[in-house]
RNA sequence: GGUCGAUUCGUCUAGGGGUUAGGACGUAUCCCUUUCACGGAUAAAACACGGGUUCGAUUCCCGUAUCGACUACCA
């Protein structure tokens, strides 16, 4: 039995993919990848209610910026489409049929205030959970308590109804999970789900299972809200026939909030100032706009790496992957089993290993772009110089101009704590020498010929140059950290560096 | 409440009947550095609790606690 490997990531289009999803997503993909199979996306949206606009688009697009996008899709279709659920909503009420046919399901006519009033009356009743099941639906309007002559009256009346699962009395169900082993669950605690609504639509549960098996679905790998309902999903595949094909389960554990209780939201993104989106997502319904990843700067690669090791691990002590070489060191074996707390620190250590990893010319790119967002220019050579320089110091893109953008725009003030503590005569000295000796030189200017005219200049007065040095800095840069000086005297150039000695020269005052 | 699931440093985790319980992020200290950062080194830091089983349990079993998911004509 080597059949082909199929997976599916299946988003409902109701807004922004949380990072849970893409994790899903990632997940599905690396098996798809590693066990040379497919890796489809399939849109959920059999509730019209709460589809959202441009929410598939997002969900394309976050997909394609992490190099992870599907085989097979409503964008890309194979020969399992179509890809969405509205679209194939003719085919899901010959399975509900077949269903009822057999007795596994039938029609139900309750109102949802009728249903309302059966659950409030269960709770006076002090019943623990109120649900429809096998008991109570012998007292409620369906297909088995009405006489058949009135079923089909209502039905030829046209008069809303829904088709429910017929859930056993006593029934041990069990799955095998791929992550956390055998599951048992007796079918007392399962109600009649709801597997056609009135509006025509299935619902998940019939349309997850009809889909699945058509499209040849071989593991269905899913966060861990859908454990409950999987031995549902199991009682459905076996009343249709399926249980020979039906696709191994993988529960993963979920993404939690960092400090401590309950899951990731869009809340806590807002409280700690970090994304948990993949992209901006401005929701055309609400208004809520959230922020993305990518930009906040995270690189792609960066993000997978982080994303993968939530909840999964080689099993030894490597950290740094590429997509190529997590999809050969993934296993679904190692996935964890307890839910994972979201560390930001830990996603920006991953974006500075990558963005240092990038050689100082595209590191360069990102510079100029922001550098012309201002309305400046830079060369390309001197672009990449700075980048040099600065990116021990970036932990994202942008930071490159933060950390740099000094070398390019002269200081029109400087720090004046620094300025009261370090500024002194000493240093007026020397950077007058300095500045003499910069305006006879002639020679090439690099960061050597720099530091020895710097330190003969403080020679010559018999100062120390360690005492004046973060002066000098401030001098140049306007403030007192930065980094190492010399290169960065040779970027600016001997013309700007002189200008610059002057200026602070007359601005700065020594502190009496 | 019920059902199901989970529980190793602050966080992500490795491990597994006998270990100095390992690594990474973060934190602290030191070194490097004429600053800051990077880098290097070092340190503090964990098996939720209680019973079994066993010569021996953090590891296996059972409880308890805690946390979480689910409990819709949502997915």
């Amino acid at each position: 039995m080597n059949k082909e490997v199929r997976v599916r990531f299946a988003p409902s289009p109701t807004g922004a993919l949380h990072i849970g999803g893409v994790r899903t997503a990632l997940y599905n993909y690396l098996f798809a990848r590693k066990m040379g199979g497919k890796f489809l996306l399939r849109i959920e949206d059999t509730d019209q209610n709460r589809f959202v606009p441009g929410a598939e688009e997002y969900i394309k697009e976050s997909l394609n910026w992490l190099g992870i996008a599907p085989d097979e899709s409503p964008w890309n279709p194979g020969d399992c489409g179509p890809y969405r659920q509205s679209e194939r909503k003719p085919m899901y009420m010959q399975y509900a049929m077949d269903l009822i046919e057999k007795g596994h399901a039938y029609y139900a006519f309750d109102t949802p205030d009728e249903l309302d009033a059966m659950r409030e009356r269960l709770t006076a009743a002090r019943v623990v959970s109120p649900q429809y099941n096998s008991i109570t639906r012998t007292q409620m309007k369906n297909s088995l308590t009405l006489p058949e002559d009135e079923v089909k009256e209502r039905l030829a009346s046209g008069e809303p109804y829904v088709i429910r699962v017929k859930i056993p009395r006593k029934e041990e169900v069990r799955l095998n999970d791929m992550i956390r082993g055998w599951v048992l669950v007796h079918s007392n605690s399962l109600d009649d789900k709801v597997l056609m609504k009135s509006d025509g639509m299935p619902t998940y549960h019939l349309a997850n299972i009809v889909d699945d098996h058509l499209m040849k679905i071989t593991h269905v790998i899913r966060g861990e809200e859908w454990l409950p309902s999987a031995p549902l999903h199991v009682l459905l595949y076996k009343y249709f026939g399926w249980e020979d094909t039906m696709p191994q389960f993988a529960h993963l554990p979920l993404l939690l909030k960092p400090d401590g209780n309950g899951k990731l939201s869009k809340r806590d993104a807002e409280k700690h100032g970090f994304p948990i989106f993949p992209l901006d997502w401005s929701d055309p319904n609400t208004g809520d706009i959230v922020a993305g990843f990518r930009e906040a700067g995270y690189l792609p690669d960066a993000f997978l790496n982080f994303l993968s090791f939530l909840g999964w691990n080689p099993g030894d002590h490597r950290e740094l992957f590429t997509l190529e070489e997590l999809v050969e060191a993934f296993s679904v074996e190692r996935i964890g089993k307890s839910g994972t707390k979201f560390d930001i620190n830990k996603a920006k250590w991953f974006n500075e290993q990558y963005l240092r990893a990038k050689t100082d010319e595209e590191l360069a790119a990102y510079l100029i772009a922001d550098v012309e967002k201002e309305g400046l220019t830079v060369e390309a050579s001197k672009a990449a110089q700075i980048a040099h320089v600065v990116k021990e110091r970036a932990t994202f893109p942008a930071d490159l101009w933060k950390e740099g953008r000094f070398m390019l725009i002269a200081p029109s003030q400087f720090d004046q704590d620094i300025a009261s503590k370090k500024w002194n005569t000493d240093t007026e000295t020397v950077l007058g020498t300095y500045r003499e000796k910069l305006l006879q030189f002639s020679g090439e200017f690099t960061p050597e010929n720099a530091k020895s005219l710097l330190e003969a200049a403080s020679e010559e007065n018999g100062i120390k140059l360690g005492k004046i040095m973060q002066a000098i800095r401030l001098a140049v840069t306007g403030v007192g950290a930065g980094p190492e000086l010399m290169p960065v005297f040779n970027i600016i150039g001997k013309e700007e560096l002189i200008k610059r000695i002057s200026f602070a020269l007359e601005t700065l005052k020594v502190n009496s």
